[in-house]
DNA sequence: AAAACCAATCGAATTTTCCGATCGTATATG
DNA sequence: CATATACGATCGGAAAATTCGATTGGTTTT
């Protein structure tokens, strides 16, 4: 039965390799010239092989000593790097962060998010994906994201949530409809008016759906739409008329059209912005930083 | 005071990422389920991070843990590398070998002695050096070489050597000169004759010297002669005459000449070709090897 | 409500590690 | 030629670690 080498006797080795003496050696090991003596004798046993030439005036490496030393080195910091790597990951905002974000929110919140990131945390690693909140929330469950940013509420279990602001949606039609010209905008406006919505499994239609009471009927789902950009441009051709989250129109997303964008008078008619974790994950502190840092990058931008 | 992670702990956390199960893990380990826990914690003491997740449906990997896990799997195989590079260098010929030859050796042996090796043992690495047998034999003193090829005696201590066989000294004059026609060839009708010998430095200098009882005042000491193919064009010149190895004509070193290549009539003139080896080397018995080796190889050449 | 599952923890026994002392050998010194 | 010195290997005992089985606490499944 042959055991494995130790990080112990490598590291024995190296000092020995370098200080060529096996008393100075087991000093800048901080150990006794016994214990690196039976170190190298133990090495040298389990790879069967003699690294060390004992002569009483000089100690010598052999040929596989040398390859042996090398090897040991490069092994060494290796493992320091991965120490040093944890260091780093240790502080918020310093190691890598899986993030997922649904496709309703990414384009209008990741370029500035990113941005102030990069600014303020060089060192953190964000890795984003981009997917539908259920192929998110399973992606978090078995462990392949560490936090999503997406519309709650949103069906789960074993996850926490923080939720960060309020996203209202905002009326979009073409200016000389009935909706873009009525006097003040309510909710019951929309029935039976044509909806263009995002297809089924965005969680921005169930919100749609849900905050202004609309049914299925009032809804055209539009074919091979799955972008806010496309709707808007179907829109603006006079399919129908649509509703925007906020941050899509803080965004932009209407330039260069000429569409009414309209609040709604009672309140509350929107989505809520969250972020969604794993109850388990050993993280919270830093996400919750991470919750605060993307409102505060959020307002500046707007 | 941290520690620095073992090779035990990094082999448990890899085994833990694969079977996403600690019990599983164990055994795959061949060691309890409490062991490999306490492992795991232990190494996340040690980083002062947490690597795994633990959920009581499932293990998960924090992102650092995957990261952990992906380095230390390198760092395993690398042992691994380590434990059978030595497992390969352990038979003869399978390793390395650091090998010294002086100039009046190296290129009438090294061709027949590399096509040999690389045919009979492709995983031997030979590496050559060479050199003057003083600088040849302070680096085998110093580790820096781990065998010599060489001609004996040349004094040193800590070493032992290996004798191969004679290399007897042949007299290459021009046609018509007085040693080329005399009747029968004896080393004292040298005395007085003009012999071009190496530089000072070469051990065949001095070999020649003493074998033919030479004087130094029979030696012309030829300027910027460092190998014997110059030698011998100088001889070709009417320059004087020379001495010449056996390996160096069987080589063909005076081919395009119109030398005369004469032995002498006593017995021992000639030079011993032998090996060198630090007393303490631990690849005695490889390097008898190596010289039946080269034994062989040459009289099945010649 | 009970059973099953899982990882963490505890305490005891074992194994390993480490050190100081000593030994054997080779070199330097008187 | 004897002695002193230097170096690495080895030995025995003390200290520390590792390991295991049993148990606990919490969750999920039946």
């Amino acid at each position: 039965m042959s055991r494995q080498p130790t990080l112990k006797q490598l590291k024995y080795l190296c000092a020995l390799a370098q200080h060529q003496h096996f008393g100075n050696a087991a000093k800048s090991c901080h150990v006794s010239q016994s214990t690196l003596s039976a170190s190298i004798v133990e090495l040298e046993d389990i790879l069967s092989i003699s690294l060390v030439e004992r002569n009483n005036r000089a100690v010598l490496l052999t040929a596989v000593g040398q390859e042996v030393v090398t090897r040991a080195k490069g092994i060494l910091t290796d493992i320091d790097d991965v120490v040093s790597l944890c260091e780093a990951s240790r502080e918020p905002f310093q190691g890598t962060i899986r993030l997922g974000v649904i496709p309703t929110i990414a384009p209008f919140i990741l370029p500035a998010l990113l941005k102030a990131l990069r600014a303020q945390h060089p060192a953190c690693k964000l890795f984003v994906r981009e997917d539908l909140s259920q192929a998110l929330v399973d992606a978090l469950q078995v462990g392949e994201l560490d936090i999503l940013l997406l519309a709650l509420p949103f069906p789960t279990e074993h996850t926490d949530t923080l939720s960060l602001f309020e996203d209202p949606f905002y009326l979009a039609a073409m200016p000389n409809t009935r909706l873009a010209t009525s006097n003040k905008l309510r909710t019951k406006d929309l029935h039976g008016a044509e909806m263009l919505l995002l297809e089924e499994g965005h969680c921005l239609r169930d919100h749609a759906l849900e905050a202004c009471k609309l049914r299925e009927k009032d809804v055209i789902v539009p074919y091979q739409a799955t972008s806010l950009t496309t709707i808007v441009q179907m829109v603006a051709n006079g399919i129908g008329t649509t509703l925007l989250p906020k941050m899509a129109t803080d965004a932009g997303i209407t330039d260069g059209t000429n569409l009414v964008i309209r609040p709604f008078e009672e309140p509350n008619v929107g989505r809520q912005i969250g972020l969604m974790w794993r109850k388990k994950t050993p993280r919270k502190h830093e996400f919750g930083l991470l919750g605060a840092f993307i409102k505060r990058c959020l307002s500046s931008a707007a």
